[in-house]
DNA sequence: AAAAATCGGTAGCCATGGCTACCGAAACGT
DNA sequence: ACGTTTCGGTAGCCATGGCTACCGATTTTT
């Protein structure tokens, strides 16, 4: 008797983690769209592999083969470039939920282009191009939807690497301020706006340093170009500013 | 008995322009794999808009809200980046198959980020977004095949941005130039390798002025890294090419 | 073949901006 | 409330690299 209930208290368990899951993938971009009860049908068809990781663990090594999607489900991890003098440099820190390799998967060239590492305690979850990719016979409708986040996901990603490479190209110190107040001021409508990062992020969004920038904000500031006073900013002469973008 | 002759002619002219058409579109990245007679079958069920441009004619705008990918058929276009102040910049030069706006596509923000202008009589084709996910009950096959090229096509244009972000990221001269020279290197497999660009366009490429990448490359002949003749380069220190990438 | 255009190398000038160091203010932790 | 950490501003020094100008070589045009 005693057994039995034991062995309902694990379905349970095994139903509760089914569900914790579905339900945390359901918060993942990849599954938008999709109720978590879907998602549990959907995981016994794209057969994707869990993996478990202790502190400090590999769970993507840099220059690998691989043909999988990763999605970090619990934990944390950071993703690494490695120079070839072997100097480290982070590029992105993981949270549960987040995906990761999402660039890789489809190109012709599959090996990782970063490694990944865990910070902590982690689980990840990899999911093959194929199975992602590929019609099962049944419920084509959620995989059209997954396909359908797959492209946003790359696209999404695509825009934003191509506003960073904007960004970059800009030679001046004042060309990039500018253009980035500018872009601030078109997506808030007002001429005062509050910045989203902090200065030394900003810093390294733009890639100059923090003590040169802010000399060339004060000058700017000087100059009657814009007011600024911690986060907050205001456009003065917005005229002005337009004619420092490249 | 003139009269149907003449519908024949017109009826054969009809089938040539239609293989032309897809004897084109073979060669496009989009359809990579599909046979000629397959896509003029395909083209029934993607409902293409085919325009006609005259010279300086604007294909897109920027900032015009758009739901469909471009595929450049005759012509030549160029792809144009207006900033605040009027100042224009050329981003690409479309040639007979290319792509356009196939990152934005499948983006939320469905506006074009650029302005494509027709450079001498152009013609070109929209395929809407929906029809390019959308299944429609027959031959689903060469749609997975469409699909997997779109992933791949988008996937391969963020690899490249994030590699041209990458380059643009190193602050030093002498970083970019190693790291450019080392990928060569790694690429070709032999320490003396060719060039694949003219000295303005590596500098355009690497975001730095023509002299000034020459001086640092005399620079590095001097300390011994490396040796070159016009577009003949030859890796004598490898290690210490290693060591500059930041 | 002459003329023009393109290409790569070099030199000198100097503005831009990186870097270190320091300071005060604010935020955080205990 | 106190110490600690983070954050932002400022100053001075000077290396990096942008820019103009010029030259010779090679290639293309006519």
């Amino acid at each position: 008797m005693e057994q039995i209930e034991q062995m309902k208290q694990i379905k349970q368990d095994g139903l509760k983690k089914l569900t914790e899951k579905s339900r945390l993938l359901s918060q993942c971009s990849l599954f938008q769209g999709i109720e978590p009860v879907v998602i549990n049908e959907m995981l016994n068809c794209l057969e994707p592999k869990s993996c478990r990781y202790k502190k400090n663990d590999t769970i993507a090594l840099a220059g690998e083969p691989f043909e999988s999607i990763g999605v970090l489900l619990k934990g944390e991890a950071l993703v690494i470039k490695e120079t070839a003098a072997g100097h480290r440099s982070m590029m992105a820190l993981l949270r549960p939920g987040d995906l990761f390799g999402e660039i890789v998967v489809f190109s012709k060239n599959s090996a990782w282009p970063a490694t990944v590492i865990a910070q902590e305690e982690s689980q990840a979850l990899f999911i093959s191009r194929r199975k992602l990719t590929g019609q099962c016979e049944q419920s084509c409708t959620w995989h059209r939807t997954i396909i359908e986040n797959m492209l946003r996901i790359i696209s999404e990603k695509a825009m934003m690497l191509n506003k960073k490479v904007e960004y970059l190209t800009i030679k001046s110190m004042r060309g990039k301020l500018s253009t980035f107040f500018l872009e601030q001021h078109r997506k808030a409508g007002t001429t005062t706006f509050r910045l989203p990062m902090k200065r030394n992020e900003l810093a390294d969004f733009l890639n100059v340093s923090r003590p040169s920038m802010s000399r060339e904000m004060a000058r700017m500031r000087e100059e009657g170009l814009i007011d600024f006073h911690l986060e907050t900013v205001r456009i003065i002469n917005a005229e002005a500013l337009r004619d420092m973008g490249e």
